[in-house]
DNA sequence: CATTAATGTGTTATTCTGACGCAATGTACT
DNA sequence: AGTACATTGCGTCAGAATAACACATTAATG
C-alpha cells in the first residue's frame, strides 16, 4: 500500500497530507478513532495522502470511508497544521529497510509534511473499524484516556475538539454522533461529555426542542430502569 | 524574484503556498489590500511560497511584513483551499516565455497548488503598501468594490469575511483594525460596516464597555464637527 | 405495594437584548 | 451674541434568553 504510493508518487501530492479526527459517542464516552501501526509504539491519527486529482475535501472523504466504511457524515476541514519539524520520524533507516523502500523515494516521505486536519463525527454504532492492513490495528479509544501520540497529532487531536466544542454552540451538531433515534437524556449525556460540564435536564430540554430540529416519536425506549424516556428523531428538513 | 524561486526550487515546499487577505478600516470602509502584476488582468490577493526550512505560520508573517511592512498584528489561518483546478493559469505559454521560464522548471509551477489561506488585520494609517517590484500594484480597496480576482480568489476572501464577522463576536477583533487612540462612535462604525447591519449607539456603548477591555481617556477628539466623542484605548492586558 | 431513581413539566429571579427618550456639547449660521 | 442643529452621553423599559430550583409522574425492583 505505501510502497504503491511511493512507487506512483508522481500521482500525490508532495509534502502534504491529510488527518482525520474521527469522533464517535459510546457508554457515555467521547471516543476517537486511532490506529497503531506493527513496530510503531505510540498511536497516530488515521491518514492518508493527496492524490493530484482529487480535492482535498475528496481525499478526506476516502480516508474516513476507509477507516470506517461509512460516508455521507459530517466531515470538516478545522486546521492545516506545519511546523517545520513536522517530518515523519517513523520512516527510520531501520523502517525503510523493513518496507523495503528505496532511499531515493524515502526523500518523498522523509520531507516536511504539511497536514490539513479534519474531525468527523460518526454513529458509533454503525461502524466497524477497519484496518488497512494485517499489521495495523485501529480502536476507538476514550478521549480521556488517548495515549501518547506520534509527533504533533495529540496537538492536532486537542483543536480538534477544541473546533467541536465551538462548534457545537453554533449547530447542531450531536445528532451525528447518535442513532437515528435517540433520547433526550442521551443527547444530554452527548453535550455534558463533549462540553466536559454537568448541564441542568430542564434547561437543556427546553433549549433543545425551542431549536426545532427534533421530532418526539410515539414510542418509548424500553427495558431500561426506571421511567422510560421518549424517543426523539433529528428533522433532517431543517 | 519568481525566477530566484524556481531556480531554487527545491528550498520551496511544492504545490503548495499562502495567500493573506489583509483587512484595513479607513474612510468608514472596510479596505483589502490586492496586488496586480503587469500583463495580468485581475487583481489577486498577495501570497507567497512556503521555504522549507520555516514553519507555515512564519510564511505567513513573511507574506504579510513584505506587503504592508508591518509584523507583530493579527494574522490568523482560517481555512486550506485545494480543489483539483487550482492551477495557476496566469502561467501560460506567453507568460512562461517572457518571464523566461524553462519549460522544465515551469512544471513546478504549473501543478496543482493547495493553498493556505490567512487574513490579516492591520492599522491602515500605518501602512505603507509595498510593490515587490516594478511591475506591481499594490493598492486597498474597498471590499464592497472588489473587481474580478484570479482563479478562487474571490471565494477565498469571501470565506475570509465569514469568518471575520464570526469571531468578531468571540473575541475583541476591532482594536487590532484601529489606531491607538480612537473614539466609541469610530469603533462602532468599523464593526457596522463588518458585519453589514447598523448598531444602535447606546446598545453597542454598553456592550462594548461592559466587556471591560476598553480604557477611557482623559481626552477628547479634536476638530470635529458637532460635539467631541471621548477618546479611549485598548487595555492590552485583557 | 412501597421504594427508588430516573423522566416530564412548571415557576421564579436574574441577566441580556432591543428599542427608544432626553439632556449635554460644540460647530455653524444668522 | 444667540440660536439652530447634528452628534454624543446617559438612562429607561419591555421582552427574550438563561439559570436555579420544586414537584409530580413513571416503571423496574425487592
Amino acid at each position: 500500500m505505501l510502497k504503491d504510493i511511493l512507487d506512483n508518487n508522481e500521482n500525490y501530492q508532495p509534502g502534504l497530507s491529510i488527518d482525520c479526527v474521527i469522533f464517535g459517542f459510546h457508554d457515555n464516552q467521547l471516543k476517537v478513532l486511532l490506529i497503531k501501526v506493527e513496530r510503531a509504539n505510540k498511536w497516530s491519527l488515521p491518514g492518508g495522502f493527496i492524490p493530484v486529482d482529487q480535492d482535498i475535501d475528496a481525499a478526506a472523504i476516502t480516508v474516513l470511508n476507509s477507516r470506517t466504511g461509512v460516508d455521507g457524515v459530517f466531515l470538516r476541514q478545522f486546521a492545516t497544521f506545519g511546523k517545520v519539524n513536522r517530518n515523519d520520524q517513523h520512516f527510520d533507516k531501520k523502517t525503510l529497510e523493513y518496507f523495503q523502500i528505496e532511499e531515493e523515494k524515502a526523500k518523498w516521505l522523509t520531507r516536511r509534511f504539511v497536514m490539513i486536519g479534519y474531525y468527523a463525527l460518526v454513529d458509533f454504532s454503525k461502524i466497524h473499524p477497519n484496518p488497512a492492513g494485517r499489521f495495523e490495528v485501529v480502536e476507538w479509544i476514550d478521549h480521556k484516556e488517548v495515549p501518547e501520540l506520534i509527533l504533533d497529532h495529540r496537538e492536532i487531536l486537542d483543536k480538534a475538539l477544541d473546533t467541536l466544542r465551538i462548534e457545537l454552540n453554533l449547530m447542531p451538531i450531536g445528532y451525528n454522533l447518535l442513532p437515528e433515534k435517540f433520547t433526550i437524556p442521551e443527547l444530554q449525556k452527548l453535550y455534558e461529555t463533549i462540553l466536559d460540564k454537568k448541564l441542568d435536564r430542564r434547561n437543556f430540554l427546553r433549549k433543545i426542542t425551542n431549536i426545532g430540529i427534533l421530532t418526539k416519536l410515539d414510542e418509548k425506549k424500553s427495558n431500561v430502569a426506571h421511567k422510560a424516556p421518549n424517543l426523539y428523531s433529528f428533522d433532517k428538513d431543517k
